[in-house]
DNA sequence: TTTAGCACTCTACACATCCAAGTGCCAATC
DNA sequence: GATTGGCACTTGGATGTGTAGAGTGCTAAA
């Protein structure tokens, strides 16, 4: 069944009002809200039939309505109107990203940091996906025994690891590791590192096992498993100034998401690129806890998805406002990268990276 | 005044039963806890006393007492008896600490996650303090438009940045800069890096001021800065078990100071190397929030400070247990990082570094 | 010095009441 | 047929009252 014009107009403005206030609405207000030239009666029935539509629910009998999930769904696709920053917004945001920051990474620390100040809401920033391919390893002696390994790779993300050895090494020693692996490695991703790789590999270095092994498991580290370290979350704090968070339990639930930083990167897999995603409650899956609501925008570099930023707030955020922060940070931040890829192409040139990658 | 025996045997005993219920404790229940032949009377007049001499408080006149943190402070200091971890617990920190982490932050990150595990409050690690010393830079070419720059310091601390640059670079140029920095700054802290210095290496570098000017702000920033990335806490869900941050008012002060994570390092300023420090409410400063205790044990290296492993939870927590698990991983991490500065004394062969220095 | 007894204070809880908000339904009206 | 006013009904929240229980301070007696 279609929602005809009034439902919609009506669906709109009691997302709106709860939105702005978080009490649920009732009929009465919105009939006296003369946008509307109907009795609290029509509006009544009205909102019935969105009721049993699904787009709205009662917390107890002689409550007002409240959006379900499905609510701002429709709300946030088609009904809600677009949001035009201010000026103190577009300063905040302009400071930021005119702030001479030579790393993707920090940039978007501070973005976040930004858009939390604006909206108000507990915000992050994810960088690094864990399908990279490696272009090359460098490596960095530090003394007898511990040296740097460095990994870049194809899009031009660079991580890298202090290793500590128990035995000594030489220069030359380490020196060959490296031809070694950039022999055997370069161009693989993670998965397609297996055994008859590995064996390789330990061939090449096979007057000195141990050193082999640890440098492998090392490698093996940095390519496989996404890189906690690399979500930063900011103004939680904020989240606990909105009623529906005063309740511990739902509190606890928000942050032992923030707690478990992997499940970012599972949120991250439904990135659009170059789009704003809304996610809502736990509407489609498990990931998201009941009540609150994600709005993030990916990251791409070369076509490839590879962080994103975001705002996380009570189910009823103010998504008109995070959206329009997030695209307009996101398309000052392509202006910002993109130079670097414009001026070396062919090289694939880093146009990040930046030094959160290494860990 | 000093404290009688017995009136040390009643706080040590309040402390006790509060420190496990959480309720305030009385007269009767103490006089029923045997191990005092005394009449609740007699007791209440003690306590009376400890009120007025400032170890004790009620929260209103018919409620039992309530330590403050002077009382704990004596608690702490001299009255605790020592707590032996079971077995389960030595398992749990046993099995983090045989685990072979090459880095020192993993290892102290799982360590504070196995402490929170068995103190069930929340914890923390920190590393890198600011005022390291540069041993030497070295660089690594990524491409024309960015390269690597580690920073190795005395105390075997390594940090890097990927440095992103608007004009390309050669190799040589790289090479050359590292050669300056290497000249101009080995040796010297942050606070030791004045114009002179500055004018010395853009001198060496002028023929190409925009890329010196850009190293010299990072490199600045490394040694300036605290990294805040650096802290980690972990298990902040786990406070909200206790009933004293249930208040959204208190729980939010405490997470407001995990969102200000430079204030870890000020707090790290009072440890006492080799030394598990305990600090209790705003006791002395306003560094800690009211109502919660921080416990923590400083990680050094050559005698420097160079991080801290430690607990926060509520002022009422369980400090000897928390003590005897952070105690027994100090002596642990010793000897585990031992080894590397005993066989390489004379380099100060790095036992840490790690990548999460990097940044 | 210790203790028993007692009056007093305060909180937590259960219970009752009242009120406002909002609903659904129905008959009357446009 | 859509809209509206009227009305009975439901419900949660706020407010008030009474009671039980815990704990105290004080005092007089042991």
């Amino acid at each position: 069944m279609e929602l005809s014009e009034r439902k919609k107009a009506i669906l709109k403005s009691v997302i709106d009002s709860y939105i702005r206030t978080g009490d649920p609405v009732g009929s009465k207000s919105l009939a006296e809200n003369e946008q509307f030239s109907l009795s609290s009666a029509t509006i009544r029935s009205e909102m019935n039939d969105l009721e049993s539509m699904g787009y709205l629910e009662q917390p107890h009998t002689s409550a007002g309505r409240v959006p379900t999930p499905q609510g701002y769904r429709t709300y946030v696709d088609s009904l809600m109107e677009k949001y035009f920053l201010g000026m103190e917004e577009l300063e905040v945001l302009d400071e930021v990203m005119s702030g001479k920051l030579n790393e993707v990474g920090k940039l978007m620390d501070e973005a976040a940091k930004a858009i939390g100040q604006i909206t108000n809401y507990a915000t992050f920033s994810f960088l690094g996906g864990n399908s990279n391919i490696v272009d090359r390893f460098e490596t960095v002696f530090v003394d007898d025994y511990s040296f740097l390994l460095i990994m870049i790779c194809k899009d031009g993300l660079i991580r890298n690891r202090h290793v500590k050895l128990m035995d000594p090494i030489t220069r030359e020693t380490l020196e060959r590791a490296k031809e070694a692996l950039n022999a055997t490695l370069t161009g693989l991703s993670a998965d397609q590192i297996n055994l008859s790789v590995i064996l390789d590999f330990e061939e090449k270095m096979k007057d000195s096992r141990n050193f082999a092994t640890t440098v492998l498991r090392v490698v093996h580290e940095m390519l496989g498993s996404y890189d906690q370290e690399k979500v930063h979350i900011d103004g939680v704090t904020k989240l606990l100034s909105y009623p529906e968070f005063m309740n511990v339990a739902k509190f606890q639930s928000v942050l032992s998401l923030f707690e478990q930083r992997q499940r970012f990167a599972e949120l991250m897999q439904k990135a659009v690129p170059g789009q704003t995603s809304v996610v809502i409650g736990n509407e489609d899956d498990e990931l998201a806890p009941p009540d609150t609501g994600f709005v993030f925008h990916p990251i791409t570099v070369g076509g490839k998805v590879v962080g994103a930023i975001g705002v996380i707030g009570p189910q009823r955020m103010d998504y008109k406002k995070v959206v329009a922060s997030l695209d307009y940070f996101a398309k000052g931040l392509v202006g910002q990268i993109g130079p670097a890829e414009g001026k070396d192409q062919l090289k694939g040139a880093s146009p990040d990276g930046n030094g959160k990658d290494s860990e």
